[in-house]
DNA sequence: AAAACTTGATAACATATGTTATCGTTAGAG
DNA sequence: CTCTAACGATAACATATGTTATCAAGTTTT
């Protein structure tokens, strides 16, 4: 999510090791909640083996925003960075292997990296990126059917239909998990495989 | 949008203020294209007057994405920071006034701003409150109904509902405006107000 | 191994929403 | 001032989607 630099900007991850002993490592089950809403996010995750979603409640039942795999890292941003409580909690869903930077570190980090040349732009694009990415869902809404939306899950993140259970996803996309089971159900008839 | 720093950032209007020169007014009527779909944005808009949307053109029918108002800047702003087409077009909606800061100015202004010592928190804050921004647009649409988007709406940004033609917000909540004024109609039968 | 929970499919019905068409009003253009 | 286009309301019909309930197949727990 934030600062999943390493391969956008190479020149960072010397930056990024000198971190690396700080970092605790966790192996967690499935089902552990790594942030929890209305605490204020104290740490940067980052991934190694599993994955986790990112999701509220809403009077009792889950709505998932978004999902990370490995090699990607996350926090709840906005608490993260203005001291807040998070209207987010964080939770695996498979048995992960999980590094976890307190914020301190990730924001000496930030003022070390503050003194190479090109950080400006460099905070800029990560800032535009992360802006398109909720701007994509957002459009996606406005523009596509829930049919539509899952197809463009299913060409361009397919692991994510491999991998999470259909309840988080049919949330994810907007509509309920019997209305995603129908989708599925129609384009399986639609385009058979054999 | 995203330079929209004076109030929270009261400190940097000092280097705003320097760059007001380089600023290009403009009187414009309504409906004037700022910025079009395909091309590279090239400025930074501050609308002094009037207002402004942001839209994508869907097979044909617009589908606008956002609104501005005075006092408030904007920008394409994947397409500015990374020289790469814009995906949306900006125009007026009113007829208003309007100040044009090259890419240029605004690059420069960045840059000598980073030597200021609160600047990486400074940014992470902006970056935070832009991604929230779309964070809870993407978040309405996966939690409430049409109904309630527009409710919303009415309830924090009734400018909006006020100043801007139905069928411009019949996109942006995602509804047809055929159902967009069904939605008012009901809820003028269930609260009257006299 | 039995019990309990998780996950997913499906049916039946109710409601929400889109599409197309028509009409009236208002606001700009000539 | 008249004509036209933009704007908004509404009806009628078709389709999409939600809700509730039931069933089946795995998984996990005990």
């Amino acid at each position: 999510m934030i600062f999943h630099f390493r391969e956008k900007f190479p020149l960072l991850n010397t930056y990024w090791d000198r971190y690396l002993p700080f970092q605790q490592r966790m192996e967690v089950p499935a089902k552990t909640v790594l942030l929890e809403e209305g605490k204020i996010s104290q740490q940067y995750i980052f991934i190694e083996k599993g994955c986790t979603r990112l999701f509220f409640n809403n009077n009792g039942d889950d709505k998932t925003v978004q999902f990370f795999f490995e090699k990607e890292g996350l926090t709840s941003f906005d608490s993260f960075v203005n001291n807040i409580p998070s209207l987010f909690t964080i939770e695996t869903i498979e048995p992960s292997v999980i590094y976890l930077l307190p914020k301190h570190y990730v924001l000496q980090l930030m003022d070390e990296l503050s003194h190479e040349p090109n950080f400006v732009q460099m905070m800029m694009q990560l800032s535009a990126q992360r802006q398109t990415h909720y701007m994509n869902e957002f459009v996606s809404f406005i523009r596509d059917t829930p049919e539509q939306r899952y197809q463009n899950l299913l060409a361009d993140r397919p692991h994510i239909i491999q991998r999470v259970p259909q309840h988080y996803i049919a949330s994810y996309l907007g509509v309920s998990t019997v209305h995603l089971s129908r989708i599925k159900n129609k384009l399986a008839k639609g385009k058979p495989h054999f």
